[in-house]
DNA sequence: GTCTATAAAGTGATAGAC
DNA sequence: GTCTATCACTTTATAGAC
């Protein structure tokens, strides 16, 4: 019996021949995981290839082959990450404009957005693309219009139609939304920033983005 | 006559000799200038010692003399920069407690302070200095003390004064000073961080900032 | 203290076999 | 597409002369 296995089979004994360009996606995923780890643990500089070479199990010139150089590669595993990233934020949204107590949703909408953007992983990509921004412009840029995409822009609509409707007094809304963002997420994001290990507990962050919210609400509530 | 000139003289015709300590202090400071503008082109990781030695015009063995490594480079020379850059902000604090119109002070103050803090320098070394956070927490912790005792510190004595004198309502005046820090200086630093090219001229950065401190005066003015 | 010259290791990238 | 083996070069750091 010609059974020796040579490779995987399936139920009825045939060969698994995985697909090509099947198995060369899995490597390439794998490539990613293993950089954006490197990435974020060196830095673009200090990061070398041959390490991620070991970590991702696949050889130096594989690597190449898909991504071209070390540029290419820290562009794409940065740039393909950041969409993903503010995805998360993204559910958070669309309430606003309908809410019965806008305060409480306001509260909720910019306590949950901070809790995930001081999420370590966040603030360390976070820090990455910041040193990085002189090297990779274009990274800043992308950062900019993902951020603005899932976040300012809904909300701005937002902020537009509850001044139509005299719900809140915001000519200019969309840097209304800037000083909003600015008094809740970059009140701990900054501290953040320059301290990574620095302990906030929950109930201060509340405290925080409560008292945020209602300098926001003195001003601009109708 | 034995006046060849193998050495600088001074009027008299005296050889002036050097004082060695004084070369080396001179020296050492040439090391330092280019090893900040090298490190902040170039990041940490990326600054090659050679570079700096070429740009600094003493020999490599000389900056290994002075500064042992490169990381004791980095940080002697980054965080001998801060409190230098930092110091410039400190003139802007004292009148606010007594002036006669607070709304006109604070946006005096907080329109200098980010003039400053907007200058391509100092946001180099901002972005140097988190993207290297990591690697160097003492940096982080430098930053924030010195951040803290030069601008914040002065400021929440300021405003603690003012709610005793019953000219502001503001219960936690630490809380408050980085609510204001955050709607004025932090609303053009966030786009400048990322887009460190974008346009911001004098009208629209002067409209942020007030608008920026009419917020913060809407909940705390008493 | 300062220099020149060099050591020892690591870098990004590629050629050629399969 | 993927691998092994290797190239050409740069890196940090130091030894030894002055």
């Amino acid at each position: 019996m010609a059974d020796d296995p040579s490779g995987p089979v399936d139920e009825y004994g045939i060969p698994i021949i995985p697909d090509p360009s099947d198995a060369a996606q899995r490597k390439r995923q794998a490539i990613i995981d293993a950089a954006l780890a490197e990435f974020l643990r060196e830095g673009y500089s200090a990061a070398s290839m041959d390490a991620i070479t070991s970590r991702s199990g696949v050889s130096k010139a594989t690597i190449y082959k898909h991504f071209g150089n070390k540029e290419r590669l820290f562009l794409a595993v940065v740039g393909g990450i950041l969409p993903t990233t503010y995805n998360d934020l993204k559910p958070f949204n669309s309430t606003i404009a309908t809410a019965p107590d806008l305060r409480a949703a306001l509260i909720t909408l910019t306590l949950d957005w901070t809790r995930i953007l001081l999420r370590p992983d966040i603030m360390s990509l976070r820090r990455l693309v910041i040193g990085e921004i002189d090297r990779f412009p274009q990274l800043g840029q992308l950062w900019y219009r993902v951020s603005y995409d899932m976040n300012n822009g809904p909300l701005i609509e937002a902020f537009t139609e509850l001044s139509e409707r005299g719900v809140l007094d915001a000519p200019d809304p969309a840097l209304a939304v800037q000083q909003l963002v600015a008094t809740t997420v970059g009140v701990p994001q900054l501290v953040r920033t320059f301290r990574p290990e620095a302990e906030l507990d929950d109930a201060e962050l509340t405290r925080q983005i409560t008292s945020g919210v209602d300098l926001f609400l003195a001003r601009y509530a109708a």
